[in-house]
DNA sequence: CTTGACCCTGCACCGTGGTGCAGGGTCGAC
DNA sequence: GTCGACCCTGCACCACGGTGCAGGGTCAAG
């Protein structure tokens, strides 16, 4: 798969010791494993500017912003598929149909409202159970959440 | 595995007729499908009162509130195993041992609360995004999000 | 030009939360 | 006693979000 043949003897300034981040580098700043990175890719959240002579993935420092946004997301309860799209827009801003996009995000917003309503419900059951201390007869957690 | 000797002899207000549900009934009551329940089941989150002679599984009615509660805490974002030990609790409230009930409650608290916080940034960031119209120069909902 | 750290591909595997199917038994109505 | 609807078990499979490994190539320092 190798290509040992290639231009081996351009100038020293090699393609790895430029601003570019390698899988390994990308990896640690960003906060995941190597093989989060090519997973990432495989399901395209995430390309490399272009690959090294020898098949090294290159990465623009940016990646590292890409890479946590993806994260952050995920931690707020995105999907892949979810944060692929969003991407996808960001990245091509001239393709967006501006009219779909404020539908969506209006549903979007819509769903948010509602899990954060749901979510101030558990809270406040919570917050009751912790209070009211011990041997509270019923449960408000339960109660809650039903 | 059949035991086709058992008390089928006996009075014919079969245990299907009584106030029990099998698992089909049960199903359509609370919005799964039967291979779900069988599923909660293995999963320790749902069991059956008992069974007919003939092995169907005969569940209270209570159990329409009960999975339906298990459906509803995930949507909130528990996990399964999360769900479990709620309601474990709560079928045995004699075993509560509350001091480290509370502090399992506080944190979830805290964690809740970051969510919502979370979660109305990403609200707010959509917000403006629809209220700002099209052709916004950045975009607000990556910077939110990041 | 060798060495050791790093990277490549492909494939198998994991936990979570289910879904579907084959092959067979049970139910009550008729 | 026979029929169709329903239920049983066990097992395989699915999507999601990764993780790990074998077998091999690349990189730059020395």
């Amino acid at each position: 798969m190798a290509d040992p043949a290639a231009q081996r003897t351009a100038p020293p300034s090699s393609a790895l010791t430029a601003g570019l981040l390698t899988t390994g580098p990308l990896a640690g700043a960003s906060g995941v494993a190597v093989s989060t990175l090519r997973f990432y890719e495989r399901q395209g959240l995430l390309a490399p500017e272009g690959r090294s002579s020898g098949g090294y993935r290159q990465y623009s420092p940016d990646a590292v912003r890409r890479v946590r946004f993806i994260r952050r997301a995920q931690e707020l309860g995105f999907t892949l598929r979810e944060v692929r799209e969003v991407l996808a827009l960001s990245d091509e801003p001239e393709r967006i149909v501006l009219d779909d996009v404020a539908d969506q995000v209006a549903d979007k917003l819509a769903e948010l409202d509602q899990r954060i309503a749901d979510l101030r419900g558990v809270r406040a059951a919570l917050a009751l159970l912790v209070e009211s201390g011990p041997l509270h007869p019923t449960c408000p957690v339960i109660d809650a959440i039903a």
